[in-house]
DNA sequence: GCTTTTATGCACCGATCGGTGCATAACCCG
DNA sequence: CGGGTTATGCACCGATCGGTGCATAAAAGC
C-alpha cells in the first residue's frame, strides 16, 4: 500500500521527527507544546510539519499513538501474563520503568499531556482521557477472564481491581513527574501488590 | 494590622474574586486559564485583578493557598486522627470527597494545575510540586510518630507509607479528571485500604 | 527537454497572550 | 471645599499563538 514516490522527497524522518515531537508534548504538555518548541526539536519548519503530520492536533494524536506502541508496550506483556497477579505486577513495574527512564520526561504522556487545559486543548485531553480509559478497559477485560478461570475468587469486581491497578499507576505518574526516583517508585509497586487480589 | 482605608475602595470582593480564580484554574491548569477566562469568571478587569494581586503567578499561588485551606483542609483532621490506619482513612476519603465535589471541577487542583507546562508554566509546575511534597512529608511526619508510638510495627518505612498514600490520592485525582465517580474511588480508597500497613 | 507532483523556506496572517499607560472616579483627611 | 490616595475602564503594548500563501526546488513520468 505504498504510494509510489512522485515529487520531491522529503528531507527528514518522518519517525525520528516524531518521536522528538512526542518528547516535547510529554515534556511540556498539549498545550504548552508550542510550535516554535516542537518544530525545532523535529529539526524542520512549521510548513514542512503541516505537511506531513496536519495540524497540532494530529501530531498529538500521532505522538501518542507511537508513544503507545513504544513506551507503553509493556502492557502488551502485562495483558499476556499468566495470573492476574502477573499481570498487576508486570503492568506496574512497567508503568515505573517507563516513567523514569533515563533521558525521558519524568512521568506518563497520558497523563501530565493534557489533564487539565483551556480551550484550545480541548481535544487532547479527550484524547488522553479516552486512552486511560481504553488502557483500563483491557486491565479490566483481563481481570475478567481471570475470575472466569478461578485465577481470581468467585465474585471479584473485575472494573474495581482494574481501576485499583489504573490509580496506582495514575499516581505513580504524578510522583514521577514530581521527581520520584524508579527505586522509590518500584518500592510504591511492591507495596500496592502485597495487597493481592485488592478487593 | 489593617490599613487604614485610604483612598477609592474597591467594588468587587476580594475573596469571592480569588474563589472564581481558583476554579478556573483548577478546571483549566494555569496556562490553560487565560488573563481572559479568569478576569471573566472573577467579573473584574485586567486592571482590578493586577492590582489586587499582582499578576498572574501571583493569582495563582493566591488561589493555591485558598484552595489549601479550604478545599483541601481535611488533611488537617487526617493528621490529627488517633491511629495512623484513621490517618490514612480520612486522608484518602476526604481527597475523594474533594475530588469529586459537586459544583467544582473534578480531580485536584494541585495535581492538574500544573503537571507539565511550556516555558511560561514552570514557576506553577514547581509551585505545584512543592506542594504536593509537603502534603506528603506532612503524612511521612505523622507515621513516623505512629512508629514512634508503637502505632506502626517497628522498621516500617514512614517514607514509603507516606508515598503510598499519596500515590493512591494522585492516582484518584487522575481517575476523577477522566471521569470516575466518587462512589467508584470510594471503592478504590477502600481497596487501598485494606492493605494496612502497606509495608 | 516538458509537465506534474510534492517539499521546503520565508514572510506573513488574524487572534490571542500577559501586562500596562492614562484619564477618570470614588473614597479619606484636612 | 481642595488635596492625597486608590480603584476602575478603556485602549493599547510587544510578543507569541497556531496556521498559511507563495515562490522556489527537487523528484518522477513522459
Amino acid at each position: 500500500m505504498e504510494k509510489a514516490q512522485i515529487g520531491r522527497p522529503r528531507e527528514f524522518d518522518a519517525e525520528q521527527a516524531l518521536q522528538k515531537a512526542m518528547v516535547v508534548f510529554w515534556e511540556q504538555g498539549y498545550e504548552g507544546a508550542s510550535l516554535a518548541a516542537l518544530t525545532e526539536a523535529m529539526g524542520i519548519s512549521r510548513k514542512s510539519m503541516y505537511a506531513a503530520f496536519g495540524n497540532k492536533e494530529e501530531l498529538f494524536r500521532k505522538a501518542l499513538r507511537r508513544y503507545s506502541e513504544g513506551t507503553v508496550s509493556y502492557i502488551v506483556d502485562a495483558l499476556e501474563a499468566t495470573t492476574a497477579r502477573e499481570v498487576a505486577e508486570v503492568f506496574l513495574t512497567g508503568s515505573v520503568r517507563a516513567n523514569t527512564r533515563p533521558g525521558c520526561p519524568a512521568g506518563c504522556l497520558g497523563v501530565q499531556g493534557a489533564l487539565a487545559v483551556g480551550e484550545t486543548g480541548r481535544v487532547a485531553r479527550d484524547v488522553l482521557t479516552e486512552w486511560r480509559a481504553g488502557g483500563q478497559e483491557h486491565l479490566r477485560d483481563r481481570f475478567q477472564r481471570a475470575v472466569e478461570e478461578d485465577d481470581l475468587p468467585a465474585g471479584s469486581d473485575p472494573d474495581l481491581i482494574a481501576r485499583y491497578v489504573m490509580t496506582i499507576a495514575n499516581g505513580m505518574a504524578v510522583q514521577a513527574a514530581g521527581g520520584a526516583t524508579r527505586e522509590e517508585l518500584l518500592r510504591v509497586a511492591g507495596a500496592a501488590l502485597l495487597n493481592w487480589p485488592p478487593a
